[in-house]
DNA sequence: GATTGATGTTGACATTGTCTACATTCTCGA
DNA sequence: TCGAGAATGTAGACAATGTCAACATCAATC
């Protein structure tokens, strides 16, 4: 916490920066118990500053959530460039679906904010563009252009979909297992019309929501 | 609300059948305004009774967002039922899985309550047997058997971020057209594979999320 | 150097979840 | 029949939260 109250050598008139402090703190406490438990007066004391200050930087609580889950899109798009760059061309596909997923798996409370309907995009222009940004990511690297078909809206849906299920610990895999995550994108991914013949699959789970 | 404070011609006790009560008053405020904005105090208000009786029926609010939730896995499982009772036996996946979709499209903000992550099934035996029940529907009648293969979980999958995608605006299709939904939920399901021969397909938007 | 706009603070208010203590009503056994 | 005990509902309190209005402080500009 206190994250810089003076900065630069220079004497900082009165905080400095809140903005970005308020979003870190927030980052932090996101990822720990979840978009439903994120306080703004609690944010403001991690962050060093009185309960009302994050209201000359955010219009309310859920402009702060909305510009949380913007950083998550810009982040998203990141993952989804980097993985897409690394793989060969034939690749692409599966490297950016495990890319999703993995994301999914690694910031899940990050992943819920971003799709879980606590906020919208209609709200908050800024969060629309940075989701619009990663969503042209993805469609450009799953190989179609923007007028994809169906067959990117399958794939999308079904990487959409598959990081959903392993989150909510629907589909039993050990969180932060890549490599299976990876096995299981791959066979997903690869496989609705190959058949069941890739072996040792995991099976719907009854683990609840 | 003040549903049944008597019932039966019997004098009742003191409200008779308040736990149902509370959860239909629960029901209609949380697809009005969403699993955030449910409050207990404001349930126990519509229900007629004080602010600290649902405490007699439920552990906290959890536990009633938890029965909320179960009560939509049942739902789901009845809707995926009667879906596949009606139609052919070649046509059993599709119509599963549309039935999965326009259950998500009828009941926006249950279906965010079952799979948005505010409950955890691990925290709630109820919720997780009906979870259960549910996804034991859904793998009885995509074709496969418990023992579900990657075909199944790709289905899963598919349809599940289907239904994500669809709530949550980003791929833009009119709420409530079923016929689209359908169609789209026809040629996704059944389309990875095919290729894009077919045409007038929604692409994906720039909604946020 | 005074003014002004941006930024941060203080205090207040209604609402909420939840705890404890108390009241009322039902049920069941003598 | 009735009274004890268990269910069920109520009243009051508390801390925490989101948000509003009023005030303070600082940097920059005329």
């Amino acid at each position: 916490m206190s994250t810089s109250i003076r900065r630069r050598g220079k004497r900082a008139y009165h905080h400095a920066d809140l903005r970005p402090a308020l979003l870190a703190a927030a980052r932090r406490m996101l990822e720990r118990d979840g978009p439903a438990a994120l306080s703004l007066r609690e944010v403001a004391r991690r962050a060093g500053v009185s309960h009302n200050a994050p209201y000359r930087h955010f219009a309310d609580r859920a402009a702060l959530l909305a510009a949380l889950a913007a950083e998550g899109f810009a982040a998203l798009a990141d993952r989804l460039r980097d993985a897409t760059a690394r793989a060969p061309p034939a690749g692409r596909l599966g490297a950016s679906g495990a890319a999703y997923v993995r994301f999914a798996l690694d910031e899940p409370n990050l992943f819920r904010l971003m799709f879980g309907g606590l906020v919208r995009g209609r709200d908050h222009p800024e969060l629309a563009g940075a989701a619009a940004r990663a969503y042209a990511q993805l469609a450009g690297e799953t190989g179609a252009g923007p007028d994809a078909g169906p067959r990117t809206v399958a794939a999308w849906a079904t990487v959409h979909g598959l990081a959903h299920l392993l989150l909510d610990e629907q589909i039993p895999l050990a969180r932060g297992d890549r490599a299976a995550a990876d096995r299981l994108i791959e066979r997903v991914l690869g496989g609705p019309a190959r058949g069941a013949e890739a072996a040792e699959q995991p099976k719907p789970g009854a683990d609840g929501a």
